[in-house]
DNA sequence: CCCTTTGGTCAAGTAGCTTGACCTAATGTC
DNA sequence: GACATTAGGTCAAGCTACTTGACCAAAGGG
């Protein structure tokens, strides 16, 4: 194997994970100023995931790629924090719906202006023009799977 | 605020972070398939710090964003595992050397080649030449800070 | 020479997951 | 419509990769 390619791969990956540490950090300092505290990058996917018309706790542990276990630990202290509330679900008296409260949907914003802040600064280190280039380059590679990282 | 800039900036974050996730699970698999189980991404942080001439616990630490301690238990799985190996440091008595066996070296082989063989299906799907363009792109967003995520 | 800093270790605690057992409601299948 | 299987959720216990805190010994600066 061509030991220049390897090298072209190793930096790239090296890169992208490295970056997107940068990324998660600068977001969540972000959401942090904004004045919402003890949140993890965990609980903005799950916010992400639930924001649209809410979920159930075991489609957000498909999601994040845990256990439901997990995931309904994690709504618990979404709720016991006030940012989600368990409801009863329309279709089927097993499930809770989970649903985003005024707080949650607050919180939800302010997690995309950091990100928008975070990607702006980004943007202006290399140019407006690359940025789309760019997203559309990470989509491709982002397809399938939940999202949550594994480490 | 603009909200199509904001959700540009979403958009951007959410597919940085997943095609971490991608390209962190890949080359994991990669590594495993390679024969080297029980190994977690931190590890090839570790790995990749030590390889060049060897380190400290304490400078690995502050390379991985973690406290010493978790540095040293992470040294000592390592070494454990045939990994690495503690010598007394050249110009400190106080410090330990911690460098790489001929098993840590072809570990990290390993990790390059998974590497390398990720980033070439990505490189596949989006073109060789925008590779080059996008590492570019990626390095000036990982600058500075430690390397592992906080996720 | 101290006095402070730095590399490292020991001990204990914790957060965020996991596996396993279980209950109840929905969904076939006949 | 009875019955077996699947799926959503919870309770309980355990584990692992970290953390904080106290400490020791060597280095290094005034």
């Amino acid at each position: 194997m061509d030991p220049s390619t390897n090298e072209d791969g190793v930096g790239l990956a090296f890169a992208l994970l490295a970056s997107a540490a940068r990324m998660a950090e600068r977001i969540d300092e972000g959401v942090v100023r904004r004045g919402f505290t003890g949140l993890r990058p965990t609980h903005g996917f799950a916010f992400a995931f639930l924001a649209p018309a809410g979920g159930t706790v075991t489609g957000l542990a498909a999601h994040l790629g845990v256990t439901k276990q997990a995931a309904a630990q994690l709504v618990d202290e979404l709720e016991a924090k006030g940012y989600v509330r368990r409801g009863p679900h329309p279709h089927d008296a097993r499930a809770r719906l989970v649903e985003l409260t005024e707080a949650g949907r607050a919180c939800t914003r302010a997690a995309e202006a950091a990100a928008a802040e975070a990607a702006g600064a980004w943007s202006e280190a290399i140019g407006a023009d690359r940025m789309g280039q760019l997203r559309r380059d990470l989509e491709r590679m982002a397809e399938g799977g939940p999202i949550r990282p594994t480490w």
